[in-house]
Parts: C-alpha cells; sequence; structure tokens
RNA sequence: GCCCAAGUGGUGGAAUUGGUAUACACGCACGACUCAAAAUCGUGUGGCGCAAGCCAUGGGAGUUCGAGUCUCCCCUUGGGCACCA
C-alpha cells in the first residue's frame, strides 16, 4: 500500500465534495444550524488561531450529517468597518478593491481545511444586495420610533475621527487604536436599545438559551440594572424659612438611590457637573464663580481622567443652597462633584458617607457629618442558626471584650456549648455601662476594671440559644474592657460555666458565636463605612427594620406622599449608530427643511454608497460623503422639495446584526427572509465565536433580533441557541499571535508540512475548546503520526495465512474498545469535548495496532466493519482521510452520506475487570474478577490476600464498602 | 473594589454521580536500525526510598469509610466591569 499523502487527497476529495454538492441536502427531515461568527476579511489573512472555531463547526457538521440531519453551515464576510477601511487608506487602494482582494485570501485559506461550507449562501456586508436590508431594518427602527437624532455629548476618537459607541470604548481609549477618547457635542443617530434592556436581560435565565456562564454574566453585567427610589429633595428657601415638602413645590432635585434605608444618615447631596439644576440656581449660588470655574474644569478632564483610579475627589459646595431631606425636613448642602455621573439615573445623589465609600471619602475630604442609619446584623450559623418553630425574645444587650491585666490574653466564657465573651441584657433603667459593670462582676467575680471604649454602639445579633430554647434577637452595644489586675470574689453560679484565658492569636479558632467573631474583628479593625444591609437605627419609626423592609416601607411612603417613586435603572446605554467615515453602510434617511428627517422609501432601497475620490476621514465631524454634492442632494420623498442625504454612515456592527438571518435565504429581493424558511431554520443552533464579542455584537445582534420579532420577521425570542466561545491560540512563546512579535505562525505551511487533517486533529486536541493555549508544531508531529497508524492499520483487514475471523478473548475485548469508544466520541462531540474524543480514537488505533498490526501470534485479522465504523467515528475530525480509506475499501458512496455508528449496548460490558481492595481508604490490592461479582464474593477473596493480610492483621472489621465494578473498601479498627 | 473562570508531572492536559490521580499527546532518557544523521520502532518516565512503603491535584481547615471532585477561609493567574449611588 503506498503511503499517506495528505497534500493529493485532500485536494481530491474538496473538488469533489464540492462538485457532487455533497454539503447541499436540505430536504432531510431534523434540521441543523451551525455558525460561525463571520470574519472581518482583513489583509492580514489568518493565522493558525482563528480557524479553529471553523474546525469545530465543521465537526459538528459533519457528524449531525452523519446523525441524519439537514445541516445549514454558512460562511460570509463582515467586510464593513474601521479596519477594512484603514487597511485601504494605508495601502492607497479602495476599499471596495481591497476587501474583494483580501475575501480572495481569506477564501482560499479556509478552503484549504475542506470545511462543509456552502458557498452558494456567502454573504457580503458590503454588498448593496445584502445592506439593502441593513437600511430596511434601520427604517422601520426609525417608523417606531426606536432610531433618533441626539445632541448629547459623545465619544469622539480624534485620530479615527468618528464617533465611538460605549461598547466601543476600552478603559476610555478607543478600542480599535488607543486614541484617548474625547467628549464632543455632535449630532448622532442613536438606537434606542434601552427599550428592550430588560428583555435582554430576562431572555438571558430563557431554557432556550445554552450559553456558558462567563458570556452570560459579562451580558447581565453590562446591562446592569438596578433596583432603587427616585427621591424628591425640594430646594430650601431661606426667604420663607419653610422646611416642610409640598409635592406640587416646582423647586426640587431627584435623586436616585438603590439604598434608600440609609436616608437617615443623608448628610449632603451632589449633583453631576451637567446637571440642569445648576444654572437654574445661578442666582441663589454665592459662589457661582468658583463652581463655574469646577464645571469648565471638569468638561475638559477625559474619561480617563474622570474615572482614573484612586483619583481623588473634588467637588464645590453651592453656597446659598440647600435641600430638604423629605424623610426627617432636615436641611443638608448641596454640592456638585464630578464624582457623580450626569448620564446614569438622575444625576443626582444623596450622600450617606457612613453607609458609602465613595461619600465617606468626599465627606473625610470637606469635613462633613456622618451619620449612621444603619446598624450591622449578624445572623448565627450552625446549631445556633435561628429557629423558625421557636418564639424569639428581642432584647437590648450589652458585651465585653476584656483584656488580660498584664498578657496578651482575653476572656472567654466557656459555656455548655459556646464559648464567647461577657454579656447579658440591659435591666430596665440601667444605663449600658452600668449593665456591662454588673454582668462582668456577676459572670467572673472580678473587681478592679475599666471601660476602655466602645467599639460598636450598634450591632443586632439573631441566633437559637439550646439553653434556654427560644431565639434571642439582641441589639448589642460592645465595650472594650481592660483589667486593672486579678482580684476576684467567689460567684454563684459556677457550676454553669468556666473563665478561660485567650492568647489573641488563638481567638478566631476558639469562638463559635458568628456575632462574636464579627466583634472580634472589629477589635482589631475599625470599620469606617458600613456598606451592607443591616438593621435601620436612628431612622425614627423605621429603626429596628432591615434594609429590605425599610426599602419597602419607605419607597412606598414616598408615592403616598408623591415625594418619590420606585425605579429601575440600566447601565447599558442607548447604542450610538453614526459613524463619521466612508466605509459603512449610508444611513437611508433625508433631511429636509420643511418635513426634518425623513425615512427613504423602501422601494427606492439599497441607498448606495457612492463612488468618490478621497474617502478619507475629514475630522470635522461630517463624513466624507458630505462633499459629493451631487450625491447629497436630493428631493425630500414626502414633499418633493429640495432635501439633503444623511452623510453618516452605519457602525461596523450593523451588517454583523443579523447576517445569521440572510444565509437563510440569501438571495431573496423581496424579503430580508422568507417566513417559511425563517422558520424551518431558526434558531442558530450553534454560535460559535470569540469571548471578546460578548458585549457588542452578541448585544446588538440580540437587541435587532428582539425588534425584528416584535415586527412578526422572525419567529424566535433568542437568534442563538448554544454558544460556544473559542479558546485563543496562543504563540508558543505564549504571547498573542501578532506581527508585532514576529510569531504568527500561518496555517498554509502547517497544511502544506503536514496536511489539512493533521491540523485539524491537532487544533481539537490541544485542550478545553474555550480555553487559551499555547500553539506547539511538535503537537501536529503527534496528530500526524496518529493518522499515520490509521492509514497503516487498513492493510490487516485482508485475512492472512492462519488468521481467521474467529470470536476469540481478544476480539471481543476488541468489540468492547470500539464500542465505548464510539459512545464516548459521540458524547463528546455533543458536548464540545473533542480533546477527550480524540485521546479515545487514539487508544482505540493502538489497541488494533497492538492487536492486528503488531502481535505475530494474534489468530485473527481486523474485521473491515470494524475499521470501518473506526472511519466513521474519525471522519468529522480527519474528513479527508477517512473518505480516502473508505472508498479504498470499495465503498463507492460517500462516507458522509453513512450513517453515524450506535455503540451496542452488549459490547459495552467487560468480560473481566480490576477491582480495588482498599483498607481504611489506601489501595492496597487490585483484583481481576467478573463484574457481577457480588460483595460476598469479593469480600472472601480480599481478606485471603497477603496484601491485605498485612493491614488487617489483628484487627476488627468495622465496616465493609462495596461498590459495584470498582472497589471494595475494608475498614479495621 | 465587584463579577466570572481556572490552579493537577518537565509541557498541553485526562479523571460521568465523591470511588484505582496523572488517560492521551508532547518532551526527555536509554536501546534497536544506520558509517552517521533524520525518520521509524521498542522500553522507561510524579517525588522520596534498596525495598516494604511513604508523600503528592495552589495553601489551610471541615464533611466522609473514601475528596482533584462537596463546604468554609486564604493565595495566585486569566478574563470582564469599574465613582453606575
Amino acid at each position: 500500500m503506498e503511503n499517506y499523502q495528505p497534500k493529493e487527497i485532500e485536494k481530491k476529495w474538496q473538488q469533489k465534495w464540492e462538485d457532487s454538492r455533497l454539503y447541499k441536502d436540505y430536504g432531510r427531515a431534523k434540521k441543523f444550524y451551525a455558525l460561525n461568527m463571520f470574519p472581518y476579511p482583513s489583509g492580514a489573512g489568518l493565522h493558525v488561531g482563528h480557524p479553529k472555531g471553523n474546525i469545530a463547526t465543521d465537526v459538528v457538521a459533519r457528524f449531525k450529517m452523519l446523525s441524519g440531519y439537514s445541516v445549514l453551515h454558512p460562511m460570509g464576510w463582515d467586510a464593513f468597518g474601521l479596519p477594512a477601511e484603514n487597511y485601504a487608506i494605508k495601502n492607497k487602494v479602495h476599499p471596495s478593491i481591497a476587501v474583494a482582494e483580501n475575501i480572495a485570501t481569506f477564501k482560499k485559506q479556509l478552503e484549504a481545511f475542506g470545511f462543509t461550507y456552502d458557498w452558494d449562501r456567502e454573504i457580503d456586508t458590503t454588498d448593496p444586495q445584502y445592506y439593502k436590508w441593513t437600511q430596511w431594518i434601520f427604517l422601520k427602527l426609525f417608523e417606531k420610533g426606536l432610531a433618533y437624532e441626539s445632541n448629547e455629548p459623545v465619544n469622539w476618537c480624534p485620530s479615527c475621527k468618528t464617533v465611538l459607541s460605549n461598547e466601543d470604548l476600552e478603559d476610555g481609549l478607543c478600542e480599535r487604536c488607543g486614541t484617548q477618547v474625547v467628549q464632543k457635542r455632535l449630532r448622532q443617530w442613536v438606537l434606542k436599545m434601552t427599550a428592550y434592556a430588560d428583555r435582554l436581560l430576562v431572555d438571558l435565565d430563557s431554557e432556550d438559551l445554552d450559553w456558558e456562564d462567563s458570556i452570560i454574566a459579562q451580558q447581565k453585567n453590562w446591562i446592569g440594572k438596578s433596583e432603587g427610589a427616585i427621591v424628591k429633595f425640594s430646594i430650601f428657601n431661606s426667604q420663607f424659612s419653610n422646611k416642610s415638602q409640598n409635592p406640587n413645590d416646582q423647586n426640587f432635585i431627584e435623586v436616585f438611590t438603590t439604598r434608600v434605608d440609609t436616608i437617615f444618615g443623608c448628610t449632603y447631596c451632589v449633583v453631576a457637573p451637567e446637571h440642569k439644576i445648576i444654572e437654574q440656581l445661578k442666582a441663589q449660588i454665592s459662589n457661582y464663580d468658583e463652581v463655574e470655574a469646577y464645571l469648565i474644569a471638569s468638561q475638559n478632564k477625559t474619561i480617563l481622567e474622570r474615572t482614573e483610579l484612586q483619583k481623588e475627589k473634588t467637588g464645590v459646595k453651592l453656597q446659598g443652597v440647600e435641600v430638604v431631606n423629605p424623610f426627617n425636613n432636615e436641611t443638608v448642602p448641596l454640592f456638585v462633584a464630578d464624582y457623580v455621573l450626569g448620564g446614569y439615573g438622575t444625576g443626582a445623589v444623596m450622600a450617606v458617607p457612613a453607609h458609602d465609600e465613595r461619600d465617606f471619602e468626599f465627606a473625610k475630604k470637606y469635613d462633613l457629618e456622618i451619620k449612621k442609619s444603619v446598624a450591622p446584623y449578624i445572623e448565627l450559623t450552625g446549631a445556633f442558626s435561628p429557629r423558625l418553630d421557636k418564639e424569639t425574645t428581642r432584647r437590648n444587650t450589652v458585651t465585653a471584650i476584656i483584656k488580660h491585666p498584664n498578657e496578651n490574653k482575653y476572656l472567654l466564657l466557656k459555656w455548655q456549648d459556646s464559648l464567647g465573651f461577657v454579656g447579658g441584657g440591659i435591666e430596665s433603667d440601667e444605663k449600658s455601662e452600668e449593665a456591662i459593670m454588673r454582668e462582668i462582676k456577676e459572670e467572673t467575680g472580678y473587681k478592679n476594671f475599666h471601660i476602655e471604649n466602645v467599639i460598636i454602639e450598634h450591632l443586632y445579633g439573631h441566633g437559637y440559644k439550646a439553653r434556654k430554647e427560644k431565639n434571642n434577637f439582641d441589639h448589642d452595644t460592645v465595650f472594650f474592657v481592660k483589667f486593672d489586675d486579678l482580684e476576684k470574689e467567689s460567684i454563684a453560679d459556677t457550676e454553669t460555666h468556666e473563665i478561660i484565658w485567650v492568647n489573641e492569636d488563638e481567638m478566631d479558632g476558639i469562638v463559635n458565636l458568628d456575632h462574636h467573631l464579627y466583634m472580634w474583628s472589629r477589635l482589631k479593625n475599625e470599620e469606617a463605612v458600613f456598606i451592607k444591609d443591616g438593621i435601620l437605627i436612628n431612622s425614627e419609626s423605621y429603626s429596628g427594620l432591615t434594609s429590605v423592609e425599610a426599602r419597602e416601607k419607605m419607597t412606598a411612603w414616598l408615592e403616598e406622599n408623591k415625594l418619590g417613586k420606585k425605579k429601575v435603572n440600566f447601565k447599558m446605554r442607548d447604542w450610538i449608530f453614526s459613524r463619521q467615515r466612508y466605509w459603512g453602510e449610508p444611513i437611508p434617511i433625508v433631511h429636509c427643511e420643511k418635513c426634518g428627517a425623513v425615512g427613504v422609501p423602501e422601494e427606492q432601497l439599497p441607498v448606495r454608497l457612492p463612488e468618490v475620490e478621497n474617502y478619507e476621514p475629514t475630522g470635522t465631524g461630517e463624513s466624507p460623503l458630505a462633499n459629493i454634492e451631487q450625491w447629497v442632494n436630493t428631493t425630500c420623498p414626502k414633499c418633493g422639495g429640495p432635501a439633503k442625504r444623511e452623510t453618516n454612515t452605519m457602525p461596523q456592527w450593523a451588517g454583523s446584526s443579523w447576517y445569521y438571518l440572510r444565509y437563510i435565504d440569501p438571495k431573496n429581493d423581496k424579503k430580508l427572509i422568507d417566513q417559511q424558511l425563517e422558520k424551518d431554520w431558526m434558531p442558530v443552533d450553534l454560535y460559535v465565536g470569540g469571548a471578546e464579542h460578548a458585549t457588542r455584537h452578541l448585544l446588538y445582534a440580540r437587541f435587532w433580533h428582539k425588534f425584528l420579532f416584535d415586527l412578526g420577521v422572525v419567529t424566535t425570542i433568542e437568534p442563538f441557541k448554544k454558544l460556544m466561545h473559542v479558546g485563543l491560540i496562543l504563540a508558543q512563546d505564549g504571547r498573542k499571535m501578532s506581527k508585532r512579535w514576529n510569531n504568527v505562525i500561518n496555517p498554509d505551511e502547517v497544511i502544506g508540512q503536514f496536511g489539512a487533517d493533521s491540523m485539524r486533529l491537532y487544533e481539537m486536541f490541544m485542550g478545553p475548546f474555550s480555553q487559551s493555549i499555547a500553539w506547539s508544531t511538535n503537537g501536529v508531529v503527534g496528530t500526524r503520526k496518529f493518522l499515520e497508524k490509521v492509514w497503516k492499520l487498513s492493510s490487516q483487514i485482508n485475512t492472512e495465512e492462519g488468521r481467521i475471523n474467529t470470536e476469540t478473548q481478544n476480539n471481543k475485548k476488541i468489540q468492547t474498545l470500539l464500542h465505548k469508544t464510539i459512545k464516548k466520541v459521540t458524547g463528546d462531540i455533543e458536548n464540545f469535548r473533542f480533546n477527550t474524543a480524540i485521546s479515545q480514537l487514539m487508544i482505540l488505533v493502538n489497541s488494533l495496532e497492538k492487536e492486528y498490526a503488531k502481535s505475530a501470534t494474534t489468530k485473527t485479522h481486523m474485521r473491515k466493519e470494524d475499521y470501518e465504523k473506526l472511519l466513521l467515528i474519525l471522519s468529522p475530525f480527519a474528513p479527508h482521510i477517512a473518505e480516502e480509506l473508505w472508498q479504498k475499501l470499495g465503498n463507492e458512496q460517500s462516507i458522509f452520506l453513512q450513517t453515524w455508528p450506535v455503540a451496542d449496548e452488549k459490547y459495552l460490558k467487560d468480560e473481566e475487570i480490576e477491582m480495588v481492595v482498599q483498607v481504611n481508604g489506601k489501595v492496597r490490592e487490585r483484583l481481576m474478577v467478573s463484574p457481577d461479582v457480588t460483595e460476598d464474593e469479593i469480600k472472601e477473596t480480599a481478606l485471603e490476600s497477603e496484601k491485605v493480610k498485612i493491614f488487617t492483621a489483628g484487627k476488627e472489621i468495622k465496616k465493609v464498602i462495596f461498590v459495584p465494578e470498582k472497589l471494595i473498601n475494608i475498614v479495621v479498627s
């Protein structure tokens, strides 16, 4: 038999598969839609990391075809946008020409892998027949009021000379070029993505969605839902010295807070520099000059400066202005400070320095009052957890942490079940200081001590006290007490508890009451700001409520009195949708002096991108299209009067927000997608791509999909059922592959040297699919060797003299292994565990080789049907070699038109298994036994074993644990 | 700071429900073939120990007959968010 020559057979089969339209049978009963995130055809071509995701969908696609599915597996090009345009500018070619060249390169590179793409469905976002429908979606958004013009300040990249969306920023820098972004007031088209915020969030938990946790978490984080309340603070007018709240008062600010329960601790309020109240109160602000200087200074800061880590907070008090807290009618000062964001919530906050770190920092700096209104609440755990079936006593208590007079030790009381500090209830008419003095004397007998300080003034502890068979809900004050000497009197009840002295460093391991541990930690580190939920204090009638209860009641009170309301806020912003660049879809709008912004009528779509001489960005905030008068000047579709075309273009992400739909019906010139075809194919069953798209492409696409759902264009609420993210392939040096490091490996070279099948196999074998792993060319050598073995094995089928096909012991073992492999490979492909599928294939091939090719004594030959099964389960990974060997066996039909083998249960059980004998959990002996062995049988054999006897001799057998087909564990004393 | 994921040989990594830790592959060492090298094939390969055996899954506790796997605390790395009130 000739040698394995991947170069020849791969080319041959790729051609035959294409000619025979092998992948294009869409008439089967079951469907599967496998999709890769389509690439930008950049000028650099592919490196070995790019095809990893494509290989994975191809493996699944071929597996599904063999399992009787019609498989839609398309590919296309996301060719609009900055990278393509910048490449064109740099290389002085028109973007459309550069894009065409790059697409050709990419396509050629991808074809060398033998993917099952149906190139009849290829799409290109820059094709007018495609972007016609991108524009159509925009028009629909415009019609529904979801696309609007805005003049708010936006992110402007001075280098790319365009506006960017929030999603396009990385730490305040342009995601493309790393330039610092500045805020610029420009007219922009904006899509009202926030209208879908709640659905985008809620549907992430839908059962139709099988996404990795990390991506779901990232999206949830980005959407950033927070539930809180809006509270009106009236502006206090000193002329009338009227502090009472009037819901009809027009002079107020609204603050947004998620912690209305802390409002009795509010000691000032802050507005963002952008807040319009500053202008409104100009006359009333006595230091307006100072305020204005601050506003100008903060306007000039870049996003980076405003959000810089560890930045010291700054602000200016609005002298002469005070606002009124509606809950207690107290006035507090008002500040302007840029640590409050203008674009979130109401742009104004109430500041509670005792319970918010940022407010605390600001209050410290400007010497503002800090007022506590929430006390920590500790619920005890374990045996001390509060019991629902027992009654609860609420009481005021005191606790003392007592220090030894001359050693570094602390006093603890050891009760029957608990170990903690000294303390007890406060009796009526007793001050807390008196109570703690009394408790110490009663419980310890020591006479001479003094209170050093109060560690915690308010602390709530809630736990079950077994001694009294009830729950205690204690409102505690905690003292730090020092003994002056050890003089003591005898005490009455020495029976119930004893006094022990414990070293400072042993305390954490000994004290077993959660609230006492908390006290101990507070003795050592003072906690300045308590930001968690707790129990309200100093809050008038709300005192004693939990934070959760208080938020409910206080919000209800606000709504009743029209002084505020419940409010949900999202971090996610609307999508800034226009770019001042040439290479994008023209926004299909004309501006008419009479009618304003008017949508281009559907029948006039597409609005084609005009040919231009100079497509470099202007930098003026206008797109290069603005210079083409004959294109810009048009007539208004509504009134027929003179009008100008919108010259901004759409962002990169427009075309990719719906492309998965177009593959289903790529040539339809009447509709975006045929309704029946949409029902047949949607949703995408498997979507594979990079995790970097978690908060952009995947968010935008879900947004558009939901909009199209509302329009009735699609019938699924989510576009992508299962999402897998591809782990990066790093260079051999562990860094990212990049021209800059000169460590890029080109797939063409790898395929040239080892063949596409070896490379496919290696990339799937490297490790878990979603994980980043460094490339190793030696690894490809390994998978190539494996394929060589498979190749050579085919010569062992023929019957040689003296080798017959009978059911020998060895043959049964091979059958078992084969069927186990079928089972494992099937399950592993379905669960994206390609690495273990391949390792199992290697185990099988190694065994076959040992059994048939290397053993001189073997009496059987390899059965053709067994080898064929091997080829079938290998074929999704290494399609060319599988097809070649398949046809060499005399089969005329393609291997991919066969049926995926099913593991036969009757072969899955081993004849004989190794059973482990443990003594006290340690392996002492291994026995070969039948898998059906009973506990008594194996126990008898095990106890006779010399190795076991060493460890059981003279000892009593306390217990025997028997796990069928695994082990027996003998527990001895 | 917050959220997510992950820490296992020299390396990439295996280990269905808690049940033989290190499968598979790379690398390395030795051997065969060869004048020689490459390729190929064979043998070995967690650490300590002559051995019986002991110790090993980032560290520390816990639950269990038994923990890489479950619980708690801590450390490290990668990714995301970050003054979002």
